[in-house]
DNA sequence: ATGAGCCAG
DNA sequence: GATTCTGGCTCAT
């Protein structure tokens, strides 16, 4: 038998992260930030999540209180910063378009990370790695880490092996690395270090007697299909080689919206969370006609806090639409049954509402009597329009649009400028 | 069909 | 005093 001079290569997955990706995306704009310890707190300040590498080295994990950091901050030269949507989607955009060159075969699987199928020899795919790193740090700004392997599992172990041993310099493919050096690597990481298996998988395969990767990798898949899951099966036979988790397509219908938030102070009052409701119901409507969709059941909830036992509180209604509607006026209407629940002068530290049992607006027109007039006028998207030009507050459906309310809005007092995406936030470049 | 459980980022 | 938020999937009922 005489091999063709030409291998068919088999296709391979590309996996890349942007390294501690909040942090790295606020550096592009602020480089004094570079070589600093840096965190990103979530929502309302509250704990960290995202620490450049030098946070990480101070101990500081992930979650952690920035109540309890904060005496620290000054002694160890920590800077905290709150968390600017804005701009990490609009660094990941980048990120994407600039990887979109490499590939026509791109899935975005989250704000920084995506797949790619890639194809070539080994060097070329080791080249293709290293130039896919080095073009987002030159053209964003943004270091990232590449996994190159036959399955997305392999892929993302790759990555995590490209980030944490230097010696790979930021590019890991898995054919490339010697059989014992991988089974030496994965024979020292837990179970826990794999994608799709977190605490609780853990605590069940280590009483199995499975603890490293290299354990799992060598488990009967059927008989983890009948002890686990599927999920589970597939993800040893990703660790075999198998590829079973194929690329998807671009997610675009959804199933449920969510809007939600924790407050930076407790509401106690009806009329707080009748408010709270309205902006929730027309954020809803926005994206609702955003995505030609339409909502045929409203979820609206509160709750107290977790972390107070003596007042437990978690009203929610669920009501069923009158049709199926993306309209303003009929989902704050029903985001507001939930009123009549709520306990006057109870400490609610989190509400929302979710739309659910969506379908498209486009394809049947419902019966003219039940056509409804706001619809027709697409308020949800002009209101939304007005509110992005004259700012939140300026305008909204009933009490979404009184100023000067119950303060419930989010805290971000360490808010850093949306460099790219408001013309009076632009960072300026002084020239010597 | 739906809720509980688990997971990712 | 303070401990994210949103969305996906599978399995059991």
């Amino acid at each position: 038998m005489s091999r063709p001079a030409v291998m068919r290569r088999m296709q391979e997955i590309a996996h890349v992260d942007v390294n501690c990706f909040y942090a790295s995306a606020e550096r592009v704009f602020n480089p004094a930030l570079e070589g600093r310890p840096v965190i990103v707190l979530s929502n309302n300040d509250g704990c960290a999540v995202t620490r450049s590498p030098e946070a990480k080295r101070l101990g500081i994990g992930l979650g952690d209180p920035w109540f309890k950091l904060r005496p620290r901050a000054k002694e160890w030269g920590l800077v905290a910063l709150s968390s600017n949507y804005e701009l990490y989607g609009d660094i990941s955009a980048r990120v994407m378009e600039l990887l979109g060159r490499y590939s026509a075969w791109l899935e975005v699987y989250s704000i920084d990370e995506a797949f790619l199928g890639v194809k070539g020899e080994p060097d070329e795919l080791l080249v293709l790695g290293r130039a896919m790193k080095a073009a987002c740090r030159r053209h964003v700004g943004v270091p990232v880490c590449v996994g190159i392997a036959p399955t997305k599992t392999l892929a993302k172990l790759c990555n995590k092996w490209a980030k944490n041993n230097p010696a790979f310099n930021g590019v890991c493919r898995w054919e490339s690395v010697p059989v014992e050096q991988r089974e030496a690597l994965m024979a020292r990481l837990s179970v826990i270090e794999i994608w799709g298996v977190a605490t609780r998988l853990t605590k069940r395969l280590n009483a199995m007697g499975i603890f490293s990767i290299l354990d799992l990798t060598r488990a009967n898949p059927v008989a983890i299909r009948d002890k686990f899951s599927i999920v589970m099966m597939r993800t040893v036979l990703e660790l075999q080689g198998t590829p079973c988790i194929p690329m998807e397509e671009e997610r675009i219908g959804r199933d449920q919206l969510i809007f939600s938030r924790s407050f930076s102070t407790p509401i106690t009052t009806a009329a707080g969370l009748r408010q709270v409701m309205s902006v929730y119901a027309q954020m809803a409507s926005a994206r609702l006609a955003k995505h030609d969709l339409q909502a045929k059941v409203l979820t609206a909830f509160a709750a107290t806090s977790h972390f107070n036992p003596n007042e437990k509180s978690f009203p929610s209604v669920c009501v069923a639409l009158p049709m199926p509607t993306a309209d303003p006026v009929l989902l704050t209407k029903a985001a507001h049954a939930l009123l009549p629940q709520v306990h006057e002068g109870t400490k609610y530290v989190r509400a929302g509402i979710m739309v659910t049992d969506l379908r498209p607006s486009g394809n049947q027109k419902p019966l003219e009597i039940f056509e409804n007039p706001h619809e027709e006028r697409s308020i949800g998207i002009l209101l939304e329009d007005v509110a992005k030009r004259y700012g939140r507050g300026s305008i909204g459906l009933g009490h979404a649009g009184i100023k000067g309310g119950p303060d419930w809005s989010m805290k971000r007092d360490m808010l850093s400028p949306r460099y790219t995406t408001h013309w009076d936030e632009l960072p300026l470049v002084k020239a010597a």
